[in-house]
DNA sequence: CATCGGTTGGCACTGAGTGACAGGATACTG
DNA sequence: CAGTATCCTGTCACTCAGTGCCAACCGATG
């Protein structure tokens, strides 16, 4: 029922726009009571974004169900959002170009992928002490989600672009690597590892002598 | 007008709650009509945050008016909403009240916080090249929200805690650092300035001579 | 058959949001 | 000053989202 409210549902939306669609034409058109509609989706804009209460299950799953950095675990488990996407091409393509156009869809959508990120934000903080890893936690949350939405937009504005799975695979790199030897690190910014000593160099051209100079030089 | 609004909206939302304070309430209460009521404010729930539109304007002000790294200029213009929040505290604070248990106001907020993501995001992707670019503009403009909102969240938890626009700084340092080093530059990942080079040394107890050597070791 | 939990439909109601129109205030002009 | 254009406000009427209530129905189970 479910899914045959949502066929129903875009149909209507392509034909007459989002705006003259009313829930009482979706459920008509479903052989429905407008009653029973708004028991399946209480807010009328969701007819359009149930597939992403099952992605975000799915994403739960995976979190529990891996074991390793959490960033990147975090990352892989945004994947089931991805694969949804792949799995169901012809829709979410269709349900775009509807979005796209209307703010109260677009709001909706960004509210759903909130879901995602206090989601994520509450797996990265589980294992991190104190505020400061709290605070971590949703910034790479949201780093991560900013990297998916961009990842499935540019998926979903053109077709045969590059693979989503590696863009996102790519930019989760990124951000992983980013996180890894700045402040924005999970179990604190040092204190807890105080004789840890970490280099990186960066571009360099130069000899190990050489950098071994720098590094006199900058010692204050 | 629209702040006498604002106020007596607080007031009524604060003695009975947002769900029993109707539209025709307030307007009552602030001795206009209905009507003109969401002449000022088209969604309900925005009586309440009027005062983003304002700041948002602010920070957009603050994004042409500086010329620094863009990261930076981009945090910079930020930090108006955490002036915007310690001029009147007193209302954020009671607002922030009313706000957290209610899902309809929070999704109002997350929408307005939106607002500036995506105006930081234009900013930063302006002068980047590219696909890539854009993604990565969009990555940091999540990241130095989410990190406004943690700042915001635990000023207004915490009213003796510590100073927002240092907390603020702070992690805009970090931040900033993060996406320095990374493939989530603004430039280009290297290629541009192929001759620099950069060294790090983290949590160091060590010598210089001793960090020389580590990297005399980890040469290939 | 009886009945019991879960789903549906119908009905009525509140309240958000909007379009149309009619004053009323203000400011500008000659 | 009178005349007029402009903007703001209130009134009325309407559509539609969303909800509570109750009655009917359906399938399973004893």
């Amino acid at each position: 029922m479910n899914s045959v409210l949502r066929a129903r549902a875009l149909e209507l939306i392509e034909a007459r726009g989002f705006e003259a669609t009313t829930a009482e034409d979706i459920s008509q058109a479903a052989g429905i009571s407008r009653r029973t509609f708004f028991r399946y989706f209480p807010i009328r804009e969701d007819v359009l974004f149930s597939d992403h209460a099952a992605y975000l299950l799915a994403v739960e799953q995976r979190l529990t169900t891996r074991h390793d950095e959490p960033i990147l675990v975090a990352g892989h488990a945004l994947e089931a959002v991805i694969d949804g996407y792949l799995l169901d091409a012809d829709f979410v393509r269709r349900r775009s170009a509807v979005v796209r156009p209307v703010s109260a869809l677009r709001d909706r959508e960004v509210l759903w992928f909130r879901e995602y990120q206090t989601l994520l934000a509450s797996y990265l903080s589980a294992d991190e002490r104190g505020t400061r890893g709290a605070i971590f936690a949703q910034i790479v949350a949201a780093a991560l989600l900013a990297a998916l939405n961009q990842v499935l937009e540019r998926y979903l504005e053109t077709p045969d672009g590059e693979d989503p799975k590696a863009l996102f695979a790519e930019l989760l790199d990124d951000i992983a690597d980013s996180m890894a030897d700045t402040g924005l690190r999970g179990r604190g910014p040092g204190p807890e590892h105080p004789e840890r000593t970490g280099v990186v160099v960066i571009n360099s051209t130069l000899s190990a002598d050489e950098i071994a100079d720098l590094i006199d030089k900058a010692e204050r």
